[in-house]
DNA sequence: CAAAACAGCGTACACCTGTTCGCTGAATGT
DNA sequence: ACATTCAGCGAACAGGTGTACGCTGTTTTG
């Protein structure tokens, strides 16, 4: 049972990391955002950041945190989505499409700290992204009968597919997601083709 | 016929450009980097830096401009390597890792500036990114035979794994590298049978 | 009820940033 | 030879940064 000041305490930790979140941008990655802008959005003094978080980093690996609930997320999603039927593919990119316009910034945060900051970034960063790939290999094992070595050069392929044209998605409008889209999904549809012509190869 | 004047300018000038190439690392982006410190590498007090450039947008400007000539020898590179003989994706992919070890800050700086900054940045950026996919589609057009709306198809794919495994090789040692090169070259080739399997359908 | 804990505050520190302005000696142009 | 140009300098400005420290009123604990 929660008393006043842990409910307190937790209200200002969520503004502080809705804060950092709305101020990640194309032009500020997580490197540029200041503790001081940070709390002043937040709504407390900087010297009060202290209470909550060490420092920036620390506040940076719970916004990592946070991308890996929303990939999670996304992830059900998708399964439900094609359980109510239709192409594979189409509803898998789709949904991951309408993941990055929804979810801008926990996106770009993902793409501009896997390869920055420090090794502990990196390493959460890479983790949750090595979750997601291996969501879909089991995937392709399981339901596809794909050997298991064929199935995760796929899925990280695929992989580095969809997060690289999310990244084009940034600050484009809905009919240039669409073409995006569009050529996603043809895209992995080559990647299907070439590991289903190498699957019968392997036979 | 320059005189002592204007090779001391052009000397001063390149050294500004090199430190910044210098300072770029995973933990400083672009967006990090200041113009003080880039100056005091460079051996000039920091005002004198706007004798060279008007800002630091237009120094970046520069460094991105450097990528694309660095981007353009790679393909000359790769084209030459080919003409010895061996595995076509072999060799690219081979020489296309190597050019990624050896120029860790323009790699790195075509990734993170590809969705930072200014507008004018990220148009620079994707404009010399493009270059690179057009080169490729003209080679699948001409080489390979593949329907222009294939071969464009095709070179972004695999422009966006290529770029994608070149991020992986960030500070990683040389066995590391081997064996992303060897996976990436495996995944070069699902996406050649998935659009050679394509062009079979579609005759 | 009294003592302890603590979320948040304000003051202050040391340091950094980008940029303007005027100066100077060497190079350049006439 | 003289006048002009300019690469580089230093002083200064205004503003920003992260963080240490001590205080205070409210909440929690025993």
């Amino acid at each position: 049972m929660a008393g006043v000041r842990a409910k307190q305490k937790e209200k200002t930790r969520r503004a502080l990391i809705n804060a950092a979140m709305n101020q990640l941008s194309a032009e500020a990655g997580f490197s540029s955002l200041s503790l001081r802008e940070v709390a002043r959005e937040a709504g407390i003094a900087p010297t009060s950041f202290y209470r909550h978080f060490r420092d920036m980093d620390e506040l940076g690996l719970t916004l990592v945190d946070e991308c890996g609930l929303a990939l999670r997320q996304l992830l059900r999603q998708a399964r439900q989505r094609i359980e109510t039927g239709g192409s594979i593919i189409r509803v898998s990119v789709e949904t991951f499409m309408q993941f990055v316009a929804e979810n801008t910034a926990i996106f770009r945060l993902l793409l501009q700290e896997r390869s920055g900051r420090s090794r502990s970034f990196r390493l959460a960063v890479v983790r949750e992204i090595e979750h997601f790939k291996a969501e879909l290999e089991e995937y392709l094992v399981n339901e596809q009968s794909f050997s298991r070595e064929l199935a995760e050069l796929q899925s990280d392929t695929i992989a580095k597919i969809v997060f690289s044209a999310g990244a084009d998605c940034f600050d484009v409008n809905e009919e240039e997601r669409e073409r995006i889209t569009e050529t996603t999904i043809a895209q992995v549809r080559l990647v299907a083709r070439g590991a289903e012509a190498t699957k019968r190869f392997m036979k």
